[in-house]
DNA sequence: AATCGTTGCAACCGCCTAACG
DNA sequence: GCGTTAGGCGGTTGCAACGAT
């Protein structure tokens, strides 16, 4: 299967470091005449390179929307997040940080992150295996504690596990939904929040409180390739979502969770996005701090010999998918 | 100052998948 | 249904920059 690299084909073509003068012309062709077809590109633009090299030059260095400078401490939490729940989906996880590539969070994993777990004998390899696409050997999909990740090994218990942590979340995220629903509840008007309409009512509410964020991996890129890859998952969601767009991790009937919509995640994301460049220069400076900060993050997390403590905090003695930002909410809301 | 080892990142390679004829 | 291929992805490599000796 799979084909020899384009490159191949046609010899005399220049490999290695991009020019500045290669890049200029890469970039004046596309905001030109966009990308098209990446493989007549070069010849189009002038470049003696191939289309893919063209293709991943633009995409993790030349694109006018890549983010560069160190990663914040929110990015650093968020990829542990992402990759203990999708493994080493980089560009899945990418997706989920604005103006970051995959190339770029892959590198930062494995330079950064990987050693660190290392160095304090964690182990960073506690991830999730793909499912093997081989015909020969279905299997689904695989969680492994070992190197050895592409073992297809008493692989559906730990993915059922995997799958029971994604429910305790999604459960999770009902209950709190369904606390502040209540008409008595002073924190009623926090609920609508936690999934936003996005109507103009609430979009006021949406500035103040931080939304959801498993319904919003739910219903992000992660949420939907984690979906597709557990049969069991994906016949609930789509039994829900019939007559939807997009899945929602709520079987409750409420009209606030079913009417959360891709354009409304985007929406908040555009949001965080803004309030994040603000904040940007405060978390600069804290950046000698930040590595410490977020290995401190890692082993709270990380607690417990389950391969998927990661996930579990502990919560006033239950475990908690996002323990410290549930404790948060509880603790100020709590109305008993 | 020279050498060696380490680190970080850009780029390449090979494979997979979906689209198309 | 089948073969072909462009686009995409993850793993790996190569090399410049930097620090230690």
């Amino acid at each position: 299967m799979g084909r020899s690299p384009c490159c191949d084909k046609q010899l005399g073509l220049k490999k290695g470091p991009w020019t500045p003068e290669e890049d200029k012309l890469l970039v004046d062709y596309i905001q030109a005449h966009g990308h098209g077809s990446w493989r007549f590109l070069p010849k189009l633009a002038g470049l003696q390179r191939c289309g893919k090299s063209c293709r991943l030059r633009w995409i993790n260095y030349l694109r006018p929307d890549i983010k560069r400078g160190p990663f914040t401490q929110e990015e650093q939490k968020s990829i542990i997040q992402l990759h203990g729940i999708v493994g080493n989906k980089w560009s899945t996880i990418a997706a989920q940080l604005p103006g970051r590539t995959d190339n770029e969070v892959k590198n930062y994993w494995n330079t950064h992150l990987k050693k660190q777990l290392l160095r304090m004998g964690i182990n960073p390899t506690l991830t999730y295996a793909p499912p093997s696409t081989s015909p020969l050997s279905p299997s689904p999909p695989n969680y492994t504690t070992s190197a050895s990740s592409s073992s297809t090994t008493s692989s559906s218990f730990s993915a059922a596990r995997h799958m029971a942590q994604w429910e305790t979340a999604r459960l999770e995220a009902e209950a709190r939904l369904r606390l502040f629903s209540s008409p008595s509840s002073s924190a009623a008007t926090s609920a609508a929040t936690l999934i936003p309409t996005g109507n103009a009512d609430n979009a006021q509410d949406v500035d103040k409180e931080p939304v959801d964020v498993f319904l919003r991996m739910w219903n992000s890129d992660v949420g939907k390739s984690f979906r597709n890859q557990n049969p069991v998952i994906l016949a609930l969601t789509n039994g829900e979502e019939s007559g939807e767009a997009e899945a929602s991790p709520s079987s409750c009937n409420t009209k606030q969770s079913s009417a959360l919509t891709v354009s409304d995640v985007d929406e908040m994301a555009k949001e965080e996005r803004v309030k994040e460049e603000e904040e940007r220069d405060e978390r600069e400076e804290a950046e000698s701090r930040r590595e410490d900060e977020t290995f401190q993050f890692y082993l709270d997390l990380a607690g417990g010999d389950d391969d998927l403590g990661f996930f579990q905090t502990n919560h006033q003695s239950c475990y908690s998918f996002f323990g410290s930002e549930l404790s948060e909410v509880s603790l100020d809301n709590d109305p008993f």
